[in-house]
DNA sequence: AGCCATGCACCG
DNA sequence: CGGTGCATGGCT
């Protein structure tokens, strides 16, 4: 190639946040990218805007890690739910475990900072700004300069209020509580997501990656083999070159600078091949780079674009764990991966300056523990068993890494639909659910155009495996120790079923959720409840229950249908009821007698009971979660317990409670379901 | 049909 | 021999 060698990086500069100095002009000028839509500079922000602090993320938010494969979750710290919030603070939380719920089984949880929900309290989320960008705009209404999309960012998303407040000048209630996607469904993010297949038009293109305040992600690649390698040409994707860098016509394209995380300026070619009508875009000179930041193929380069500089960035996000990759430098070549290296392994920290590219969690329904890239990965760490693929003639790179076998290139390209899917959560909604508790203190419920807030003052417990009963219709039941193991082997089939069902970008796969757009981890979650209706058949019986849920709801016919029961009959509707009458009546007696607080009765008496069936109540307290669990209807009583003595603290919550239906926890609605089936057939 | 990973011929 | 530009073929 004639063109200017590509530079050796320019004299490092520690990254300069607000610096919009221009690049100092250099004959070459390397062009700096302009964003892709028509944004106007943006005004510095209003003064209450605190929770930006804009510029180069200053170290990856805190966030929700390590829920992949079977490893137990880490809660690393606070979440601020803001998904542009830069500088959480860990020590100020304006709301905490506020649940965001989508579908009926969704515990999902946001945190807002204090900084974050100071602003969120001051109103100043309004739909009309709800802006693409999620940056400060002018409301078309009012003309105020307004921040939006902060609580689980970005566009399409139908404001939910939950009691806000008017704008005072263009009377839009403007206080959130969530968004819901409205108009893109997680497929179509999905399909906008896939890496290199963007949509070129500005709308979809918004929708790529999410927009910060400063750092705007634009796209990411998986490096292949040849990228990686010696040659130093990174091939592009078309759509992502066509899209986020300078248009050129000419085969040479330009040069172009790029900053990597470190500071460093590095100066690429951009250019094309013409390629079978068609062109094909590549970096090149980009050895030294990808040297410099120790990448190899497998891992993934991001850009990104810093506003208003419009400065090209580009930060990386490792394939492998930090531990595994340091191990594959000591690692003897037989060193047998662990099963958490194989299965649970979890991208390292992302070293992009758009950490929140990384968190473009793509949470994939059919997801499993073990990703292939993942295996993918893992067998590159290992070098040897996966060489055998046919390790392909020509430039493997033969270099420092001996993982780069042609096929498995091949492979990483295949598979990386997957990892992109997955990205830093590898883990599916449902997995999600398993290890999500709600806090130990009850929540206070909102409910809003029929849909549920639940608040809780706590976060939410993490890392403890909840065998909740899931299936793919998005609920689920707490009862799940009224179900057998058979029932539980019915159901989690399901997953699997959908990992084969879903393989295709090109299917209409309701099944893989890809909520993306920078939202946490468990925003897309919400939104996954929210706008990705999982096809399955709910129950008649109750929102929160599904097939396979037995609770007493679920195991009645919708009221007026079924057969009657006759008073000896001993079915399990039957029984329940019975037994739970009796528990009903035994603790109103009780509290007659004693008017006290009856804190312990919550599991006690529904221990006994279903022990006993009557009997005095044991003074004794707490249940043992297996206890619990094991208790054919521990939860409901508990539930029952939990409404009638308002007591918030509970070992559970139950989460099937619903304030506006009376038909269930309700004691008087119980009691009066109760006996109206008792007076059908006392006992 | 188009994208893209990579093979490979050509050229200096 | 290595870099460059293009061709090929797998894959979606």
């Amino acid at each position: 190639m004639s063109s200017p060698a590509p530079q050796q990086p320019v004299p490092a500069k520690p990254p300069t946040p607000s610096a919009a100095a221009a690049p100092a002009p250099v004959s070459a000028t390397p062009i700096s990218v302009q964003p892709p839509h028509p944004i106007q500079p943006k005004p510095p922000p209003p003064p209450q805007q605190q929770l930006q602090a804009a510029g180069p993320a200053s170290g990856p938010p805190p966030q929700l890690l390590n829920l992949v494969g079977s490893q137990p979750p880490v809660y690393r710290g606070p979440i601020c739910w803001n998904a542009y919030c830069k500088d959480p603070d860990p020590n100020s939380f304006g709301r905490r475990g506020w649940k965001v719920r989508s579908g009926p089984p969704f515990s999902v949880y946001a945190d807002l900072c204090g900084r974050c929900y100071s602003q969120f309290e001051q109103g100043i989320y309004c739909e009309t700004f709800h802006s693409e960008e999620g940056g400060w705009r002018n409301c078309e209404t009012c003309g105020r300069r307004v921040h939006c999309g902060c609580i689980v960012s970005i566009h399409k998303y139908q404001l939910r209020d939950a009691g806000g407040v008017d704008c005072n000048k263009c009377a839009r209630n403007t206080r959130t509580a969530m968004y819901y996607p409205q108009n893109v469904s997680g497929y179509e993010f999905q399909a906008q997501m896939r890496n290199g297949r963007p949509r070129v038009d500005a709308k979809a293109r918004s929708q790529l990656l999410p927009r910060s305040h400063s750092v705007t992600p634009l796209f990411e690649k998986m490096l292949s083999a040849s990228d990686a390698g010696r040659i130093g040409r990174l091939v592009l994707p078309k759509k992502c070159a066509e899209a986020y860098f300078p248009a050129i016509s000419q085969p040479e394209g330009l040069p172009l600078k790029v900053q990597d995380i470190s500071g460093k300026e590095w100066i690429f070619q951009f250019r094309f091949w013409p390629n079978n009508n068609s062109r094909m875009y590549v970096l090149e000179g980009v050895t030294p780079c990808i040297q410099s930041m120790q990448l190899q193929a497998g891992d993934t380069v991001t850009f990104s674009r810093l506003d208003p500089e419009g400065k090209l960035v580009m930060g990386f996000r490792k394939a492998t764990n930090l531990s595994t990759e340091q191990d594959q430098t000591t690692k003897p070549a037989n060193g047998a991966p662990t099963s958490s290296e194989a299965n649970g392994k979890v991208p390292a920290p992302d070293s992009s300056p758009n950490a929140a590219v990384a968190r473009q969690n793509k949470v994939n329904v059919e997801n499993n523990s073990s990703s292939p890239v993942e295996q993918a990965t893992a067998k590159m760490d290992k070098g040897g068993s996966a060489q055998k693929e046919s390790p392909g003639p020509g430039q493997s790179s033969p270099g420092a890494v001996k993982r780069k076998a042609t096929s498995v290139g091949q492979k990483i390209k295949r598979l990386r639909m997957d990892n992109e899917e997955s990205m830093e959560l590898k883990i599916t909604w449902e997995e999600a659910q398993e290890l999500l508790r709600p806090p130990p203190k009850a929540p206070s419920i909102v409910v809003v155009d029929g849909h549920e807030f639940e608040e809780y003052e706590e976060p939410p417990i993490l890392g403890r495996k909840t065998y909740f009963v899931t299936d793919q219709s998005g609920s689920s039941c707490e009862c799940a120790q009224e179900m057998s193991m058979e029932e539980l082997a019915q159901l989690i089939p399901i997953k699997s079923g959908l990992t084969g069902a879903k393989k295709s970008k090109g299917k209409m796969d309701v099944d893989t959720i890809d909520a993306s757009d920078g939202l946490d981890t468990l925003a897309n979650l919400a939104i996954l409840g929210e706008g990705e209706p999982i096809p399955s058949q709910p129950t008649t019986k109750h929102p929160r229950h599904r097939p396979g849920c037995s609770c007493i709801v679920c195991i009645q016919p919708p009221s007026g249908k079924g057969p009657k029961h006759k008073q000896t009959c001993t079915c399990n509707v039957c029984m329940t009821v019975r037994r739970r009458f009796r528990t009903l009546m035994l603790r109103r007696e009780k509290r007659k007698d004693t008017d006290s607080p009856c804190k312990k009765e919550a599991g006690q008496s529904s221990q006994t009971v279903s022990q006993s069936g009557s009997g005095p109540v044991a003074t004794t307290a707490s249940i043992s979660p297996q206890k619990t669990d094991a208790n054919a209807d521990g939860p409901e009583d508990m539930a029952v317990d939990h409404k009638m003595t308002s007591s918030p603290v509970k070992n559970h919550i139950d989460l099937n409670i619903q304030p506006d239906r009376d038909d269930e926890q309700s004691p008087k609605a119980e009691a009066a379901g109760a006996t109206r089936l008792l007076l059908d057939n006392p006992t």
